[in-house]
DNA sequence: TACAAAGTAATAGTATTACTATCAATATAA
DNA sequence: TTATATTGATAGTAATACTATTACTTTGTA
């Protein structure tokens, strides 16, 4: 019963890992119970990042893992469903490094800077050295393809199934820091989807669509740091009470 | 020669709707020039607003305009393309929407609390009746769709073809009045582009994930127009020269 | 160890989508 | 009037998005 004394951030990444609470609605058959599920998930990342979402198939994915449709058809619904799942489980991952590196941190200021941190891909290197997931490349996926899960017709069915609880989650977590930072500032939810979005939107203008942004894409994430910062800090400022 | 003396709004604004300069690539055969090319627009826009840009098909649209698929391929190379039109379309608009909404204002501040006015839907009522376009619909679909055009895998391609252009010349337009707001905030692209971006995503949320907002669906956007106006305001106020 | 039950994979299908090609009818322009 | 372009109708192909069937393999229990 006794739990070993030194526990260390990557045991405890792997733990968690072991057990992300999934939707099961997302899936017909938990792709965490077999190598084949495992495989699917695994090399969906990969093969989506390569192709992009829309030229992704379940003929190309079967290909890829050496099986057939029918199998991968066995664990998801349809490409869709499938990338809701990668998408939650990337919401479900960050929703946790916000936590474990908010944890120890006592002002809010620090933490909502950690926050910027973490959502401009600054994440601790025991943390994002996962075994089994190609971390960078499900960046790449959420930064161009994140917003379609919700971006559809059946938004409203596939959010009574709570598909988009994970990324509530953690709006809801950086909404609280805000509010702990400035209880007068009335728009926390808001300016955390915004902040969330921003840091994909401004990351993709950057290496896409430069003209759009204020930054050179130099591999270097600092100035969309600076800028979520300086956006973040002076809307919550502006309302503060300023004897504090 | 001479021009009639009382040119109004609405004059106006049809002749630039008769001559919106689109990018020719976007299309095999220019919509514009034919009745069932007018059409094909028109409808389409209803159409992708009824059952949404993935479930639209061109048979579908065929059958709506009582024509045929390969007819719509003579205009369109795909569906893609042909949102891409709508969208550019879009982009235009409402880039004429700003030029002639702050034209006659003095103060940067005032435009851009009419920039954030119209990217929030507040139009001019004559300028928004359109005769052939429902503007209601094409919003709409630009809320859940607009972004689609570029997070593809083929942005690059599309971007050496100028595609995003007139997106790119409105949030520029918006970027230099910000500039002549406060000359010494360094990201005005990136706010510009963030606030087009949040316009659409705070809207979206509201109407189907509220928990990701401060704002209540009630018909009005004061909220996010206030939010909008808060944020983009104490933003570029913070590196304003204080003694100004 | 035996044998049913349950799960898994491979094969083979169907319906729809995303196009392309052909050709005749019609409108239009030189 | 004759060439040219536009549309409509029909047909066809390749790929996609699935579903159904069947045969194989594992597992749980007597």
């Amino acid at each position: 019963m006794t739990l070993p004394l030194l526990i260390t951030a990557k045991f405890f990444a792997i733990v968690w890992h072991m057990q992300p609470k999934m939707n099961d609605k997302l899936f017909l058959k938990d792709p965490e119970q077999s190598d084949i599920g495992k495989n699917i998930f695994r090399k969906s990342i990969k093969l989506m990042k390569e192709i992009g979402f829309e030229s992704f198939t379940f003929k190309k994915l079967a290909d890829e893992i050496k099986s057939t449709e029918a199998t991968i058809y066995r664990y998801f619904e349809n490409k869709h469903r499938l990338l809701n799942y990668v998408v939650s489980w990337y919401w479900h991952w960050l929703d946790y490094q916000v936590i474990f590196q908010t944890n120890n941190l006592t002002h809010p200021e620090e933490k909502l800077k950690r926050v910027i941190n973490i959502l401009t891909w600054q994440i601790d290197g025991e943390l994002a050295d996962d075994q089994e997931i190609d971390l960078e490349d499900m960046h790449q996926i959420i930064i161009r393809d994140a917003s379609k899960v919700f971006l559809t017709k059946h938004v409203a069915e596939d959010n009574t199934d709570q598909f988009f609880k994970p990324y509530k989650s953690l709006c809801e977590r950086i909404s609280n820091i805000m509010k702990e930072y400035n209880p007068d500032y009335p728009y926390t939810k808001s300016l955390s989807s915004t902040m969330v979005e921003s840091a994909h939107f401004q990351d993709f203008f950057m290496e896409n669509l430069p003209a759009l942004t204020d930054f050179e894409d130099n591999g270097k994430l600092t100035d969309i740091r600076d800028y979520l910062t300086s956006l973040v800090f002076s809307a919550l400022n502006q309302h503060k009470n300023q004897l504090n």
